[in-house]
DNA sequence: CGAAACCGTCAAGTCGACTTGAGATTCTAG
DNA sequence: CTAGAATCTCAAGTCGACTTGACGGTTTCG
């Protein structure tokens, strides 16, 4: 307990995420693990870091895939270092920003079309599928829309 | 053709959805159709606005579900009217203005990680459980979190 | 009238992100 | 040393929002 690493439950506990989450992110790649004798997985404390990432990074509407690439770069048993991190921030911060102004689009949208009475929405800009910052597609799948190819 | 109402491929052409994605909604009751004497549908003009609006709010975050219920005090077979559009969209608003806040926040605590080098992202009100507003949970499911419980 | 284009109903599949369950093993506190 | 809490693996299930496929009927235009 003194031990530097930690059981998965330990983990879940610390990180809010259930305990097949983590697994299921070791799995993934998006986490590593050492193991007891027995097999049981023991973790560095630095995942913690690892999994507030990505639970910031899901927030913001990024899959696991997504998650993994930008994490590929960083060293595997580490959380990210300054300069990675600092990269990471700046790379994201455009498609932050996107979000934001679409939602903000959204809103102000909709306070007009209360203001105007004119209930035209599906001539509204929220709806034209040629504009890349509003038509966003299909939807929930990948939560706010696309994210970018990137 | 001159006909008012249309065949679903003309509503999926005007709405930008798949026919097959009309259909589901039609099922989930989201929307209504009429049928010809051969058993196809035929829509009124005014499920464009419908759909319209079910994009929107999908983009916003709610679930089919969410938009069903908003929709349901409305009457079926007409887009929304003035003061009932006006109900929806005063009842969505704090969810917008919320959204934007969070990903506001979560842009401004990565700049601020970046700034200190602090790297201490766990310990970041990003990841505060206990905090309604940053703490949505669970991921992708529900999009950018939770939608209240409305 | 007849071919091409469109539409119908199921049932089943997909995708992302996990959860659940079964059955076996390992750890740890008393 | 032992009871019981934690863990393990692996397969299968879930949920939301659709899509795809198979197979067959309907509309419309020339």
């Amino acid at each position: 307990m003194l031990d530097t690493e930690l059981a998965i439950g330990e983990v879940s506990e610390r990180s809010g995420l259930a305990v097949s989450a983590i697994r299921f992110y070791e799995d993934r790649g998006l986490i590593t693990s050492d193991r007891t004798a027995g097999g049981q997985r023991r973790f560095r404390r630095d995942v913690l870091r690892r999994l507030a990432f990505i639970q910031a990074a899901q927030r913001v509407g990024l899959t696991l895939d997504d998650i993994g690439a930008a994490m590929a770069g960083l060293p595997a048993d580490s959380g990210p270092t300054g300069p990675q991190w600092k990269e990471l921030s700046a790379a994201w911060r455009p498609m932050l920003d996107e979000r934001i102004a679409l939602l903000e689009a959204l809103r102000d949208q909709l306070d007009h079309c209360i203001g105007c009475g004119c209930l035209s929405l599906e001539r509204c800009r929220l709806n034209n599928p040629g504009d890349r910052a509003a038509g966003l597609g299909a939807g929930p799948r990948y939560l706010l829309g696309d994210h970018p190819p990137a």
